[in-house]
DNA sequence: GCCGTTTTCGGCCCGACTGTTTTCAGTCG
């Protein structure tokens, strides 16, 4: 699939454009790399079946973006990007991932230092050679190596959002062999962690060398670290390296269960063998010689005196002393959401009307959505105001009027909490300002069926002045949600700084629910302050954040996450119908 | 360069903050 590679290019020539100071394409640009992105749809496929003219009927795509993508597709190259790229010839997406470096400086430090990559910044900065340019001075140097020291501890992992699909598509392309008996995914990408080194891929089959060949030879690998009958190891064009082993199956569930670590994990339970006089490893569990267990991961655990520990647990964090009293918590399945209240539409900065969110909605088999657009502090992300807020509810009132209707032809029930009626729900991101007071009148928030807020500006604040800012914030009586409790983004900005014990508690006391936002870059709260959550017993809601309707399916990663913060379906607000909801959102 | 309940041209992308500044440019959401 060639929508990431497309989107990538964009996304660069808009900066390029913004280097040069052309006004407005550079947003037209990137406005198109976020739709291409997001797409589920090859680009290859659309151009297929209908050339230019379905290229163009992609939002953002017109007659000139859709000329180069067909030149993308047909040379594998687009000449106005090289053009560019010749001119300043700077690996400008590996600069502008510094925080606080922008097109323009990186321009500066081009024409200056000749910097053109992460490697020349950083020696720059060290030496000393930043604070001697114009309009540059000490503090710009250190924000410069402090965001290179962050960047650089994130570096080489890849975050499990980008890379699920493609190890999915892998897992599907190696099923189809006759040879694969059974196959599954292990490692950290098993356990479902947010950021991922590499990819394990385990199989157990009788006739190893023909998967080894189909593996080594699968399209996009670009390189093959070793290929050996038992374990063979490739890199992709993404440059994502993925370790395939092959096991016989009697072995398959000792196997499973030592690749997928953690490795904190499997120390304890191969200690725990030891004690019972007993030896696991990747074959099996052995007494003396003989094989006692090792089919499934089951029985593995079962030989232990212990329940099987879903993957998403097994980080050493009680896990192992749980599965052994019987009392592993009942984590939440992946089928257990009945819809998503953080989503965005057109009227803000979504890319799609509410009715093709709703549809999108009813594919994931949800009863209900919760619109919530920006409120007006983000004037950039057309915010609404409170007019557009009270325009917006007619347009979901008439829309959830026409469900009813369809319903009632259908001579259902006209009650508006039967199942099988799908209802929209008017919310909002509204804006955690400095003072902690909302972006939007008590007025208008009243009218809404819920509302979100979030912390948008002033990340810097100290600690203390952050805790109270969000805790003044939870006090409004109509804020439901706090939206991304700790803003952070992986990879590329850290959590603000606040004294998150002090807003649990405040959670607590004023019944506000805290997100697990399921966006790839945010996973916000973390598995470990989930946990900490459900300890105090401050309810959370899975959100994905959605700003595009094929975004509504990161949920499986806010799933995982909970899940891995030991999150049960009863700490989860969005697995209540409906009308549980509406009443959980009246109580509190 | 894209788009259209402001519809084929003329808008779109604003405001706070930071670091550098005596009046502003760049970045970020």
């Amino acid at each position: 699939m060639k929508n990431q590679e497309l989107a990538q290019i964009l996304y660069e020539i808009g900066e390029f454009l913004e280097m040069e100071e052309v006004a407005f394409k550079p947003y037209a640009y990137q406005k198109a790399a976020i739709v291409l992105d997001a797409l589920e749809q090859d680009v290859a496929d659309i151009y297929k079946s209908g050339g230019l003219k379905a290229l163009e009927k992609i939002p953002g795509v017109g007659k000139s973006i859709a000329k180069k993508i067909e030149e993308y597709l047909k040379t594998g190259k687009i000449r106005y990007y090289e053009k560019l790229k010749k001119k300043m010839p700077v690996k400008i997406d590996e600069l502008t991932a510094v925080e606080g470096i922008g097109p323009k400086t990186v321009k500066d430090l081009y024409n200056h230092l000749r910097i053109k990559d992460l490697q020349d910044l950083k020696k720059a900065a060290e030496q000393h050679k930043i604070r001697s340019l114009p309009g540059f001075q000490e503090k710009t140097e250190q924000n410069i190596l402090q965001g290179i020291a962050f960047l650089e501890k994130s570096k080489g992992r890849f975050l499990l959002g980008e890379i699920l699909p493609q190890v999915k598509e892998i897992l599907q392309q190696l099923k189809t062999l006759k040879e694969v008996r059974q196959i599954s995914v292990a490692g950290s990408v098993r356990r479902m962690k947010e950021t991922i080194g590499d990819v394990d891929i385990l199989v157990s089959s009788e006739n190893p060398q023909a998967i080894m060949d189909f593996f080594v030879l699968m399209p996009g690998v670009v390189k093959v670290w070793a290929k050996g009958p038992t374990r063979s190891s490739i890199r992709t064009t993404q440059g994502l390296d993925i370790d395939l082993r092959v096991v016989q199956e009697q072995s398959y569930g000792s196997a499973l269960q030592y690749f997928t670590g953690s490795k904190e994990h499997n120390i304890i339970t191969r200690r725990l063998a030891i004690e019972k006089g007993l030896k696991l490893n990747e074959y099996g569990v052995f007494r003396g010689k003989k094989m006692i267990a090792g089919k499934t991961e089951k029985d593995v655990y079962k030989i232990l005196g212990m329940d099987w520990i879903p993957p998403e647990l097994r980080e050493n964090q009680g896990e192992i002393e749980a599965a052994l009293k019987n009392k592993l918590p009942k984590i939440i399945g992946f089928n257990d959401i009945k819809g998503d209240l953080h989503c965005h539409s057109h009227w803000s900065d979504g890319n799609n009307t509410i009715e093709e969110m709703v549809e999108a909605a009813k594919t994931m088999g949800y009863e209900y959505l919760g619109i919530s657009d920006h409120t007006k502090f983000l004037r950039i992300n057309n915010g609404l105001d409170e007019k557009r807020l009270s325009q917006q509810r007619k347009e979901i009132d008439k829309l959830n009027f026409q469900f009813s209707r369809e319903r009632v032809s259908d001579r259902t029930v006209r009650d508006p909490f039967s199942p099988g009626l799908f209802r929209i729900l008017q919310g909002a991101e509204t804006n955690i300002l400095n003072d902690g007071s909302i972006d939007i009148s008590d007025e208008a928030l009243k009218k809404l069926d819920y509302a979100l807020a979030g912390v948008h500006s002033n990340f810097k604040m100290p600690k203390e002045k952050m805790t109270e800012r969000i805790i003044k914030a939870m006090k409004n009586p109509y804020i439901k949600i706090i939206a991304h409790p700790f803003g952070r983004v992986l990879k590329k900005r850290d959590e603000y700084q606040c004294d998150f014990d002090k807003i649990l508690r405040a959670a607590k006391q004023f019944g506000i629910i805290l997100e697990i936002n399921a966006q790839p870059r945010r996973l916000d709260l973390n598995d470990k302050n989930i946990k900490r959550a459900k300890e105090i017993g401050v309810k959370m809601v899975i959100n994905t954040d959605a700003h595009h309707k094929d975004h509504l399916k990161f949920m499986e990663l806010g799933i995982a996450q909970a899940r891995r913060g030991w999150a049960e379906k009863k700490d989860i607000i969005n697995t209540n119908s409906l009308e549980k909801l509406l009443k959980f959102f009246k109580s509190n």
